[in-house]
DNA sequence: TGAATTATGTATCGAACGATATATATTAGG
DNA sequence: CCTAATATATATCGTTCGATACATAATTCA
């Protein structure tokens, strides 16, 4: 848009990585758990830094979840949609699900969105519909890559795309809360080979 | 075991009833987000009676916890024990999380433990040991209900048990997740039919 | 009935909370 | 250079947090 410099005295510290580290205490430590204390601290920012750049804890919340959408940052999606092959896509995008379920990213296990902020929808304004968008668009992606197939026909015409994403999707949640619990991978990629064949069974 | 009297003032208010209206409040507002005050709101009571009975508030979570498990507070599982018909209790089953997806009881939407305790714990001690625990006793009895139709011949004796009862598990945790983003009940129903027919197919 | 025991109600503790007032530092434009 | 504009650092605001001290009420047991 503009490489104008704005008047005034600069930030000393970059936006959008503040934001992911805001991102990250909020996923470990949930939103009333992450205190302003925990987050400036994170972010390598004084209180007024954070007040003046990201407005109030909330709007700093809701600005890492946009972010977080914004970046493509669900690895599975990006798994699926990747592998031209639809038999290994599908069980790419289940092993990405695994991966993320169980490995800790900075603290953090599972999906931003679908362990986290999803448990603060009727608490902060302004979760609500960002959470609601987020799964149809996830769905329509998903879905959009069984129709590829089709197109391709390696898949028939009548295959059920939408039912197959929101299974997909399902299968998601699952895992997200076993890795909570603290299941291992081991034990959840047992069953991968049989939730392959029945999403693509028709 | 004893009906002997107690020495000492009697309590003015019922446990029981006082945790599970402690529970609601932790359902609605999260662990972090109920305030002792919410709870001795909710629950009748003042602070004091509060710790006296309960101890401190991670103790009071972790009793609404265990007598959530113990009052088999799960619908829909209960559900599926219940029905006979293998094909109409898997359906009931779908239909239960649905509705206790969508509706809401006190303000509470989902399941207690898959919607909101599960985020707590990396963040409280004693969640994590109790949310595996409740994992294992689900599948279990979900497992349990197809082993039972195998043994009556209405499955076939190489039906994949274990599997089936994580795949419904697991399409609980999705619905949960919907619900709480605010979808309502007849988009969810649509897929009822084909869910059912892939949970039980061989 | 008095001693022991337990619960309740009021009032409040120190700590941590989210948020900000104030003064200073750093930039661009005139 | 001076002014306007923006960011920073320090210090702290009033509130709410989880948790308790204290005095009083209600019960059992001797």
């Amino acid at each position: 848009m503009s490489d104008t410099k704005k008047i005034g005295r600069p930030r000393n510290f970059d936006y959008d990585e503040a934001l992911v580290r805001a991102m990250s205490v909020f996923w470990t430590k949930g939103y009333d758990g992450a205190s302003v204390r925990d987050l400036t601290g994170a972010m390598g920012i004084a209180g007024p830094s954070l007040y003046a750049a990201f407005g109030d804890k909330r709007e700093l919340y809701l600005k890492t979840i946009d972010h977080y959408r914004d970046a493509d940052a669900c690895a599975p999606l990006v798994a699926l949609e990747a592998e031209d092959d639809i038999e290994k896509a599908v069980r790419d995008f289940l092993c990405e699900v695994i991966r993320s379920a169980t490995e800790h990213e900075s603290g953090a296990k599972g999906c931003f969105l679908a362990s986290c902020v999803v448990t603060t929808v009727g608490q902060v304004d302004g979760v609500a519909e960002r959470v609601e968008a987020a799964i149809d668009d996830t769905e329509k992606r998903l879905a959009a890559r069984f129709d590829r197939e089709i197109g391709k026909g390696t898949l028939p015409p009548d295959f059920p795309s939408r039912e197959r994403a929101a299974l997909l999707f399902d299968l998601r949640q699952g895992y997200m809360f076993r890795g909570r619990a603290g299941w291992d991978k081991e034990r959840m990629q047992k069953d991968i080979a049989a939730r392959v064949r029945m999403v693509l069974s028709h």
